[in-house]
DNA sequence: TGTACATCAGTGAACGCGCGTTCACTGATGTAC
DNA sequence: TGTACATCAGTGAACGCGCGTTCACTGATGTAC
């Protein structure tokens, strides 16, 4: 007598929210409807109804699982942010250029509307990023200390700016090539490199020399 | 006999447009149905489709008119970085706060969503944003140079940043407090700051002091 | 200014369709022995 | 390993509702004289 989550269960799921991330891509989460959902998943509607009491149910499982894969956002933000670490004013034109996730960034913007509009959503949402800027933020303070910079602000506030700027400069650069198949970022990593160079400043000026008297 | 418009028209239109915008912002574009537009303008459905053919066509109008509006966004978003504009590094931290205009926020965000999935509204979208860039350029180089400074590189890849700064801060100012009334605009304004700082030089930098031999 | 009348703009009933949701059912899954 | 059977998970028909859209109509608007 089966009492437990049986080998159908997950696949089920995993179905819905791969077909869910898909149209809400395509179409947005509110031009799409539980039966396309489940056509696109090769599912019934019955099924959908025995794993989500309803679309925004959904909506939180599959934020729930895209959250896992933002650390792959992090991972690609990084190296641009790093090699800008080590660059003088005047050096940074050359940033390798970041291919933006069309996806990820259609629907991690849908979630935020939905965040702004339902105050319970917003809630789990913040604390998502408190938890993504705490990665973020230890990859920063490397990539600072491997280039001789400590920050002279919280470095959280400073990934926040980060966030911000990589957020924004994302959906401006999706915009301005709607139609293409390969989206690059734009002005983002030079932006975000800018703020690393102003809120930072060399080790140096802040550790006592060599030979200094204390 | 009439020919042209009489004067219902416009009051219709207009009704249609504020309570479009309204639902817009608190429910987002598609979960507000037709029939609660007209409700909410005090029309009939035959009303609406008397000026529209549908939501889209409708979508496309308020676009159409809120960019007007969007002019006043400059102007809000410029004094602050004029304040910046004049302080040395370190002093960047009492700007003042300026107030996120939750509606317009949603509603171009929403905007950019449906115009990076629909083509021939991003076209439409680029050509206003790159007015919009126009107007914050000129805007900034009067700025700039009160303050003694011009920029180091084209000023249109500045104003880019601004606005992708901007609108990022923004809604992450939003979703951190998407209850309150009254929301501030974060990190917004001290990152337009540290771009406005890290991409121009002191004028005295570039041009040849009293008394220089030419 | 006033009246007659042509045209326009919004009304409201009607329609068919697809949505969200429910539920009796049946085949799949896993357990006990 | 094999069989019997209890439970689970997805099926698919059914439902009522509200959506988008149409259209004959009527009161509002503006013109001609």
């Amino acid at each position: 007598m089966p009492r437990g989550t049986t080998k159908r269960r997950p696949i089920t799921i995993t179905a819905l929210l791969d077909a869910a991330l898909e149209l809400f891509a395509e179409r947005g989460f509110g031009a799409t409807s539980i039966p396309d959902i489940c056509a696109r998943a090769g599912l019934t509607k019955g099924a959908f109804y025995s794993n989500f009491s309803n679309k925004d149910a959904l909506f939180l499982a599959l934020l729930d699982r895209s959250w896992e894969r933002r650390a792959a956002w992090i991972g690609r933000a990084l190296p641009a942010s790093e090699v800008t670490a080590r660059c003088g004013p005047g050096e940074t034109a050359s940033l390798p250029h970041v291919a933006v996730d069309r996806q990820w960034t259609l629907v991690s913007t849908e979630f935020s509307l939905h965040a702004i509009r339902h105050p319970e959503v917003a809630r789990l949402l913040v604390d998502h990023e408190q938890r993504v800027r705490s990665e973020l933020a230890v990859l920063v303070t490397e990539a600072l200390e491997r280039a001789g910079r400590i920050p002279t602000l919280p470095i959280d506030e400073l990934a926040r700016m980060i966030v911000a700027v990589t957020e924004g400069s994302d959906i401006q650069s999706l915009t301005n090539d709607a139609g293409g198949a390969v989206v690059h970022a734009g002005q983002g990593p030079r932006a975000v490199a800018a703020l690393l160079q102003h809120f930072t400043v060399p080790i140096a000026s802040v550790l006592p020399r060599d030979g200094d008297a204390r």
